[in-house]
DNA sequence: AATGAATGAGCGTTCATTCAT
DNA sequence: TATGAATGAACGCTCATTCAT
C-alpha cells in the first residue's frame, strides 16, 4: 500500500497547499490574458492541475481569485513604483488581465477587495506627487483613466488602440 | 392578477411579424441596459414573448440584433446632430447599453455593421468640424473616447464615474 | 391591387397546384441524393421554393412525398424494363435516394404505398423471367438484393463499395 | 409504485465511475437495439440513470460509446471464434446493433476505431481460412457482406428478411 | 486536505407543425 | 388555396457546484 504508487496525484498534505493556491493563481492569471474574465471557473482548476474541491477550497468564486491575482499585482507596484505613464503602458500590454481585475474588484464586496482599493489608492497618491501630476487630481480621476485604457484596449480590435487611448486620457489628466 | 392569463400564445400570423421584430429590438436594449452584452441570447426571445424560433428568423445571433439596435440609436444621431459633450453624455447615459453595442459592431464582420460603422464615421466627421475639435483629431480618436466613456461608465459602479470620465477625455480631445 | 405588384410570391389560385407539387417531388429527389432520408422535412419546401403549407397540403409527412418520388422512378422503370445487373447498378448509383425510397415505402402504411409494392413485385417477376435468371428466385430476393445494395453502398465510404456489392448478391441470385 | 423511488439521484462519488460507464455502455446498445444509431445521444444518458456530463465525461460523443460497444462485441468474437454463417447469423439477430455499429465505425476516424477495424480484419482473415472461402475472398468482401445483412435486416419489415439475406450473400461469397 | 467524478440546470440551435392572412 | 411567420418542444453541449473517497 505505501508503494510508489500510481495514483493520479497522491494527496500531499497540508504541505502541497500553497503550492496549489499559488498555482491556481497563476492558472488564472494566464487564463484572464488569454481569454478575459470570462474564463469558465473550472478552466482554472484544470490549467493549474488541480482538483475541484481545491479551487473551491482556496477560493470560493471567480471573483475572489481575480482579487489575489490583484494582491500580487499590486505588491510588485509597492515593491518598485511607476510613473503614470509607465503604469498606463503596463495596463494596457496586459489589457485583458486588467480589465478582469478590475472586474474582480469592482464586483467583489470581501474586505480583501477594499484593502486592495486603499492600497492602490496610496500608490496612485504617490504616484500623483512623484510624477507632477497637476493639483487637484484626484486618486478617482487615475483609477477612472486606468479603467478606461483597459476596458478599451481589452475590447478594441486594432493595434493602435492602446496607443491612442493613452494618449488622449494622459493629456485629458495633465492638461488641467 | 385575474384575467391577463399566461395563455399559450397565439400564433397571430404573419401580420405580427413586423411587431414583433420591433418587440425583439426593444427587449433587446433593455437587456443590454440591464445585464450588458452578455445576457443569455434566448432571453431576447422571453423578454420580448416571442418564440425562440422566430427570434432566430429575424436574427440569426446576438450581434445581428445588436446592430439591429444601433441602426436605431444612429438614426437619431442622423436626424439630430449633437456636440461632442452631448454625444458623450448619450452614450454615458446609456452606458451598458453602448458598451452592448460597441461589442456588437466590433464582433461583427457582417456587411450591414460595415455600414453602421460607416455612418458612425460621417456623424462623427460632421461633429468634429461642427465642434471646433483641434485640426488634427480623428474621427477613430472621437471613437476611442466613446468606447472609453461607455465601457467604463458600464463597469463602473459610483454615479459620478461619468462625469469624470467625459471630463478626462474631453479634456484630452480638446487639448491638442 | 392588382399591378405588377412586388408580392413574394404571388397565391396563383389552384393552376399552380401541379406545379407546385411536382416542384416539391424534385426537390425532395436532390435533397435525398445530397442528404438521404433524413434532410428536416421542411427543407424540401425551402429547396422547392414554396410554402411550407403546401408542403404539408400535398404530403403530410416525409414519407409521403418519399413515396411520391418512388412512384415516378417505378414510372421509368415501367416504360423501360432493365436487366437485374443494370436495376443494381442504377440503384447504387443513386444509393442514397435508393435507400430514402426503401425506408419510405417499408414505413409507410398507406394504401399508395401498397400499389407501389404490387407494381414494383411486376416489375421484378418480369425481370426474372425476362433475365433468366434461377427457377425459383422469389420477388423478395430481388427485393432484398436491391435493398443489400442500396444501404450498403449509401453507408460504404469506398468507391468501390458499390462494385463489391453487386458482384456479391448478384452471383448470389444467379448461383442457385 | 410504492418506494422505489424518484429520488433526484444521489452522487455515489468517484467509485461509481467504472459502474457508470458500464451503464452507459449497456443503455446505449440497448437504445441502438430499440431505434437505431440515430437515438438522441442525451437518451443514453437518461437511460443509463446518469447525468449528462458524465456521459459526455465518458464519451466525447455518439460514436465515441458506439465504439465502445463494438469492442465489448469484438472481445466476444475474439474469445470465441465463429464460421461465416454463424457470423453472419448474430448480425441479423442484432441487426439495429450491428448497423449502429457499423455507422459509428465508418463515421469515426478515431484511433480508436481504427484499432477495432483492425481486430475485425484479423477476425475475418482467420475465419476465412477456417470456414474453407474461396481463394481470392478478401476481408472487404466479407465485410461488405457483413454490412449488407445488418442494415437490410435492420431495415426490413418481415422476419423472414434475415434469414433471406444470409443466404444470398453467404452464396454470394461461396460461389467463386 | 486533495482528488476528480457526478450532478442538473441552462443556453444555443433546429425542427415539425399550425395558423392568420 | 398558397404563403411564410410563429410556436414550443427537443437535442447537443457546457458550466458551476457538490460529494464520496
Amino acid at each position: 500500500m505505501s508503494s510508489t504508487g500510481e495514483a493520479p496525484r497522491k494527496n500531499r498534505g497540508p504541505a502541497a497547499a500553497a503550492e496549489n493556491r499559488q498555482a491556481l493563481i497563476d492558472a488564472a492569471r494566464d487564463l484572464f490574458a488569454e481569454q478575459g474574465f470570462s474564463v469558465p471557473f473550472s478552466a482554472i482548476a484544470r490549467r493549474a492541475g488541480v482538483g475541484q474541491a481545491s479551487l473551491y477550497r482556496h477560493f470560493p468564486d471567480k471573483v475572489a481569485i481575480g482579487v489575489a491575482v490583484f494582491e500580487e499585482n499590486l505588491r510588485l507596484l509597492e515593491a518598485r513604483p511607476v510613473g503614470l505613464h509607465d503604469f498606463l503602458v503596463s495596463i494596457a500590454d496586459q489589457a485583458k488581465v486588467s480589465a478582469s481585475l478590475l472586474e474582480a474588484l469592482v464586483t467583489s464586496r470581501s474586505p480583501l477587495a477594499e484593502d486592495l482599493a486603499v492600497r492602490l489608492s496610496a500608490i496612485i497618491t504617490d504616484m500623483i506627487a512623484r510624477d507632477d501630476l497637476p493639483p487637484g487630481t484626484t486618486v478617482d480621476d487615475v483609477q477612472a483613466a486606468v479603467s478606461m485604457v483597459a476596458f478599451h484596449t481589452a475590447a478594441a480590435p486594432t493595434p493602435d488602440a492602446a496607443e491612442r487611448a493613452i494618449a488622449i486620457v494622459e493629456r485629458g489628466l495633465r492638461a488641467l
